[in-house]
DNA sequence: CGCGCCATTTGGTCAAGCCAATTTGCAGAT
DNA sequence: ATCTGCAAATTGGCTTGACCAAATGGCGCG
């Protein structure tokens, strides 16, 4: 199929390919501008406005008069999930962002949020009664807080880092994890965090989510 | 004092000047390539540079032989909670995160570390000396200092964060932050950061990044 | 051997023109 | 009077060619 982009767009695809492929690794010079437009097929201007997107995006540095260089070669891509990461590892990074991201939360907490809140430890409650497991209640009431911030980073983050704890990597350590007393002892936790969200008292917010955490992992693995 | 980055960030920015002013709202049509170009003293093939940069970060959609609008204006205003802009967001998301993070980092913060650290410094001197973005430098101090906590999630969330600036999104409000004397201020308070660290003073780190990260975030915008 | 000047290389910008997609408007048909 | 269709005008897409300015590298002079 005959590729209807701008040609600006075709061209700066190629010219990442080129880089991806690995002609030019990172810290590497492009052929000069003339060259690789000819090497491309392409006019100056046209490849200049390809080498424009690929400089605001960070694949490339343009530098007067010396030439085009192939920026950090760091791979954002995907999952990037080889995770050497203990369970261990990734409750203490909860316990450390979540703290830290409660304390602007508490700053802010409005009563719309912590009805929210006190809604999803209602619904907790009542999975652990039927024995259901109140995975999704619980992953609503980390991420509930982290929005409640306003900064969608923060809820991104949260949210990553908890579904990070039930994908299949991780998935071989659970099971014991899932008995009603620890997710009795979890609801608990939670409550205290609310508690102090209720009161607005950033310090204690963050004593409660770093000790619900720490808490928390330690039931993981304990089993 | 001159502007002298590329004519195609100038030509930008007069053009985004033009949209906040209000001589074009949301959905408005902008004057046809030639007029423009020589309304704003340009030509074409540079003021077409310009209008790659600004339809990369979705400031106006260009639609073949129908002309140039205005996209979104979308400003939160509103509910006084509602999404920040991205770079504001960025830069207080990792200002949180990364003061956290090198809280945990004090702790633990060995002599080989240090001495990495150090070395980033001396190689972000020396660009700055030979007026190259010593971006690369930067990004590596914020990852030694996650990395050294032997958590390999910190290392990742620091590095998203961090290349999270260089996304076409925040591509439109770059430039401004590519001065010497922005990059000089940042290099100080990376010193500063490692002062803390080579004391293993927790609380002065996480005061000194956060400080860093937040006047960081103020340079970024504040043009 | 070191230093500084100058030609070369390379990006930065401009000018003019032609092509292609879209829009507009007028003319003819209904 | 209105609708339809085609052609001209408008507008973005792309190319060629040229000249300017910054960075680099090599050569010759001290």
């Amino acid at each position: 199929m005959t590729d209807t982009r701008r040609l600006y767009q075709q061209t700066a695809d190629r010219v990442r390919q080129l880089i991806a492929k690995g002609d030019y690794q990172a810290g590497a010079r492009l052929p000069a501008e003339r060259e690789l437009a000819q090497q491309l097929g392409v006019s100056r201007p046209s490849l200049r406005e390809a080498l424009i997107a690929l400089e605001i995006d960070g694949t490339i540095e343009i530098r007067m008069g010396s030439g085009i260089y192939v920026l950090n070669t760091a791979k954002p891509a995907g999952n990037g999930r080889s995770l050497g990461e203990s369970p261990s590892e990734l409750m203490k990074a909860r316990a450390v962002i979540e703290s830290a991201i409660i304390v602007q939360a508490a700053a802010t907490m409005t009563e719309k949020t912590l009805v929210m809140l006190r809604a999803t430890l209602g619904a907790m409650a009542d999975d652990i009664a039927n024995t259901r497991k109140p995975i999704e209640q619980d992953r609503a009431f980390h991420l509930i807080i982290a929005e409640s911030t306003g900064n969608t980073l923060f809820a991104e983050i949260v949210e990553n880092l908890f579904d990070e704890r039930h994908s299949p990597l991780s998935a071989g350590i659970r099971g014991h994890f899932e008995t009603a007393d620890s997710w009795t002892a979890a609801l608990n936790e939670h409550h205290a965090i609310l508690a102090a969200l209720e009161a607005r008292d950033p310090l204690a917010a963050q004593a409660a989510m770093h000790s619900h955490l720490t808490a928390s992992g330690r039931r993981w693995l304990e089993n």
